[in-house]
DNA sequence: GTCTGATGTGTAACCGGTTACATATGGACG
DNA sequence: CGTCCATATGTAACCGGTTACACATCAGAC
């Protein structure tokens, strides 16, 4: 603020015309070395530092990203925030934050002020991203990623990882150290993510003998829905010897749940989670879980974004990563009977 | 992008000037309520919104508050972020995030490109923010705040929570349930609010006849910083009977070290942690914790730093906020003996 | 010797707002 | 009736960059 150099400053100390500096600053056109020197002396005398602000008034590109996701505070998104921040600052891009709570509102709001703020794209981990809005933003050229979501009937570049297969190497896993009835809480069916790996469970269950819809009950992917959801399951099938849940929030729930019916994982009940997050190394038994590589997903959401962005690449595709099953405690290895 | 309307093409339909249109906008100098019908009109027909990056350089003010912090998927951050971006979104306010893993070097190149986007306003949920940065940020008249860090010499607008009185609440706590030795694992001491904590444990515990210094065992303030500070302890230490931990991350860690080594909580050792993350309840056992309001005190810097924005004002102050414990299993009331 | 294209630089318009200043009107007041 | 001030609006400069276009120089090709 207080009297930043200008370019028109480092244009008259250097003896220049201000098309210059900007070449210089930008490496383009035609610029003599000798001319060249004089400027970036000039701007090393002034301190001269671009102001970025004019910049993406005049280039219409400011440098920012935009990550919509439904709540910071659900420990799935932090680890994948860290993950875009970094690639993005490594970038040169920076990052500004949204939490939508899932909010068809609040996200279009958000949308609206991103738009005015000039932010050259955005990446959405909402889940609410709905027909008309995907429609509306294709038409808008402002670029976006898809985190983790797919929208019905439209084509968009999308980040996920393989939550079908994930989910047969979950319950392939439970069945493999011996279990015999196998439950699956699964997420909210809007999600992509969740619909799948109830999939997944389904079509490796389904030839058992023991198959029964009602070992699939619903949850809601919170800590709360797998305490619930586990209650419910247990009045039902009070014999299950294993859980796959559908994410690792709500297997903590199931461990939870477990502990205060004294039910003992893994000796009567095996759980596994899905997701990966941190805080099933933390959990008490350790908890299992089929690992999607969230950080990674979300470095490759800002890379793809930002190449999008700076080469104008307007395709859609589709980035899928792989996830690995990570043993721990709350599935170890029971002695047969 | 798209043809989007400008403040001229508003002024043309509605046959005024900018000015009168800019007046309508800001809600600022005199128009006349039917001129302002007209713009106001010629505004939805052209669905006008005005270009928030134009503004920005206009008027100096972009809209934007940056939030630096050492590490977002640090458990303690993202419920201190997520209030941040509540009153920031309230006020009209968009919040760019930063991570800076308590790198000097990071947080000042940060500082640098924030500038130049011209952010309104900077909250430092950092560690490292040094000395001469503190006196380069006043100078440069960019308004900032600090979050539950001090910094030695330096007057600043400082949110914090009563570190010293939250640890005296812990051992009194451990005291009050029957606890006969009580050590502390404390975090770095370059923090405010680790030394606190530590100064607060010592002031309660110094009477006793069993204090000793070895007592007081650091830790890094994460997990394993706990796991390896519980090991060191209780070789110093077997007859421990309490452990208050500097904070929540470092106590699960606590939690885990004495799982492994079969020591039963809290029959044997109880334990104390300090924050009051969600974790705290999702471990087994649950934890009891010194519970700061994190979401409010990142909501309350957000307020203050906004109001600092909006009034100009420069001068510092110190917002403390108010810690409770909550009691849960790992500190149970064991049956004296 | 002229033509051509690469190189080098400056002028001025433009991005889309804000605002200082000028100008005009009309009522109140002495 | 002249003065003063509140009201109302427009003109144009300004914020600090980018860039289209014009112009100049110079080497190599014909």
């Amino acid at each position: 603020m207080k009297g930043m150099a200008t370019i028109r400053d480092v244009a008259k100390l250097a003896g220049v015309s201000v098309a210059t500096v900007s070449r210089v600053l930008n490496k383009n056109g035609y610029v003599n070395k000798e001319t060249e020197q004089k400027v970036v002396k000039a701007m090393q005398q002034l301190q001269y530092e671009p102001n970025a602000v004019a910049r993406g008034l005049a280039g219409k590109q400011t440098g920012t990203i935009a990550l919509i996701l439904p709540d910071i505070s659900n420990p799935f998104f932090p680890e994948l925030a860290r993950g875009i921040e970094d690639a993005a600052q490594r970038l040169g891009f920076t990052v500004i934050l949204c939490n939508s709570d899932d909010q068809g509102q609040k996200e279009k709001s958000y949308i609206e002020v991103l738009r005015k703020k000039y932010v050259d794209g955005i990446i959405f981990a909402s889940n609410t991203l709905g027909q008309e809005e995907v429609v509306q933003m294709k038409q808008s050229s402002l670029p976006f990623v898809i985190l983790d979501r797919a929208v019905a009937n439209q084509v968009c570049t999308v980040i996920r990882c393989n939550n079908y297969e994930g989910a047969k190497m979950a319950v392939q896993h439970l069945l493999d150290i011996g279990c015999q009835k196998i439950a699956h809480i699964y997420g909210p069916q809007e999600l992509i993510t969740a619909r799948e790996r109830l999939r997944g469970y389904e079509e490796t269950v389904k030839g058992f003998p023991w198959y029964s819809p009602s070992l699939m009950v619903p949850g809601s992917f919170r800590f709360d829905g797998g305490l619930q959801a586990v209650e419910e399951l247990l009045r039902l099938h009070p014999d299950v010897d294993g859980i796959f849940a559908g994410n690792d929030l709500m297997a903590l729930g199931v461990l939870k749940g477990l502990k205060r019916k004294g039910i003992a994982v893994p000796d009567q009940i095996a759980v596994c989670g899905f997701d990966g997050i941190s805080l099933t190394e933390i959990a008490e038994p350790e908890l299992t879980t089929v690992a999607q590589p969230i950080y990674e997903m979300g470095a490759m959401a800002a890379e793809v974004l930002i190449k999008k962005i700076k080469t104008g690449d307007t395709n859609p595709g589709l980035f899928e990563l792989e996830v690995r099953l990570i043993q721990r405690d709350s599935t170890r290895k029971r002695v047969r009977g």
